[in-house]
DNA sequence: GGAGCAAGACGAGACGTTGCGACTCGCGAG
DNA sequence: CTCGCGAGTCGCAACGTCTCGTCTTGCTCC
């Protein structure tokens, strides 16, 4: 059969299938993932696996967003009216979560999934960094419209000129993570985009 | 033996061990590439690469750094006295690489390798990556000099600031890099650099 | 100083192991 | 009675170890 009838699939397979692969890249890495052990932890058949995911990727990245991943609800950067103030939480937060050894793991593992298949790339950046990026572009657009980041900005790059420095050090390990560090991107940050 | 005598080792086989895999990656991707294509490619016996390489990644390693690594005079940036202008040229220039098909797969095939290890991650980053940042800091260095970026900005965090975005955009395959957003790119960090 | 020899790196490939992904079984729920 | 399920088997590909016989290298002994 090429299509099952999802009607009449097993949920408690489903999640036990999820939270087995998470579990396990979290205990042993991405690397030690494989499809016999996420069965195997399970309680599940191989084929029950392969019947509904197309590969391990898949499954991996449907984990984490099992997990991390209640995303109906619009999320939005904080709005105080202090643009400087307000990045400085959010990039602060950022590399809290990418200090946090679980996360680590998790993001680097998602990176490689995503490097390797151009599909559960989109999957990736769309499902997962997609609503981030469009709050951060809100948040920036409403700071345009206060008159605190220029108009002609392109808030595309403006959203990449936050993320991808921090982004840079954490792939490279050129250097740790800080709050010092979030705040001086952020300042840089908004020297950049400042009106005027 | 833990330790093969290095002076007896064939140099010819090393070249066409690193030259099969260097093919290789290119002609299939890093996905497909095993030892015993490596071993086929290069008439060569399995132990002899198991003998001298760690691992499939490090063998990678050594045949791009082979390829692409006369690393011996110490490469610099343009300095024309014009940092915008220097910038641009800079930018331009790696964002034709990452649109340059068979760099893109090496350097994806290269980011790959750095998440699963974090040892050819150093190699990566001091032995590739390491040299070109260093060049662009003195660069930086000579601006501040001239007065052109801010006496107390970090220029650690400077170089982030510029490449960061490039690769952000480049992974996450979000837009298009071109040229117009190097210079968008180039021109926000010049904001944020500036001095005053 | 040249003949002979042992060490060891080499090419080739067999071997057991692991994981993939397709497949086959009853079983049991809808 | 259909069809998704757990369980497990199968062939395949690649891994990493190993054992061959060959060839190169450097040392020894006459």
């Amino acid at each position: 059969m090429k299509t099952p009838n999802p009607a009449r699939r097993s949920e408690q397979s489903r999640q036990a299938i999820l939270s087995a692969a998470f579990d396990l890249v979290v205990e042993s890495g991405y690397a030690k993932l494989t499809v016999e052990a996420i069965a195997a932890r399970a309680g599940v058949g191989k084929q029950t696996i392969y019947r509904w995911w197309p590969s391990k990727g898949a499954v991996f990245v449907d984990a984490v967003l099992a997990v991390t991943g209640d995303e109906k609800g619009h999320l939005a950067l904080p709005d105080t009216g202090d643009l400087g103030a307000d990045l400085r939480v959010v990039l602060r937060a950022i590399v809290d979560e990418y200090n946090d050894p679980r996360l680590d793991t998790m993001s680097r593992a998602m990176t490689i999934e995503a490097l390797n298949d151009p599909g559960i790339n989109t999957e990736i950046t769309e499902r997962i960094m997609g609503p981030h990026l469009e709050a951060t572009r809100d948040r920036l657009r409403s700071a345009q419209r206060a008159g605190q980041v220029a108009e002609d900005a392109d808030l595309d790059v403006a959203v990449e000129l936050l993320y991808g420095p921090i982004y840079h050090r954490w792939m490279l390990r050129t250097a740790p993570l800080t709050h010092e560090y979030a705040d001086t991107v952020a300042e840089f940050a908004l020297r950049a985009l400042r009106a005027t």
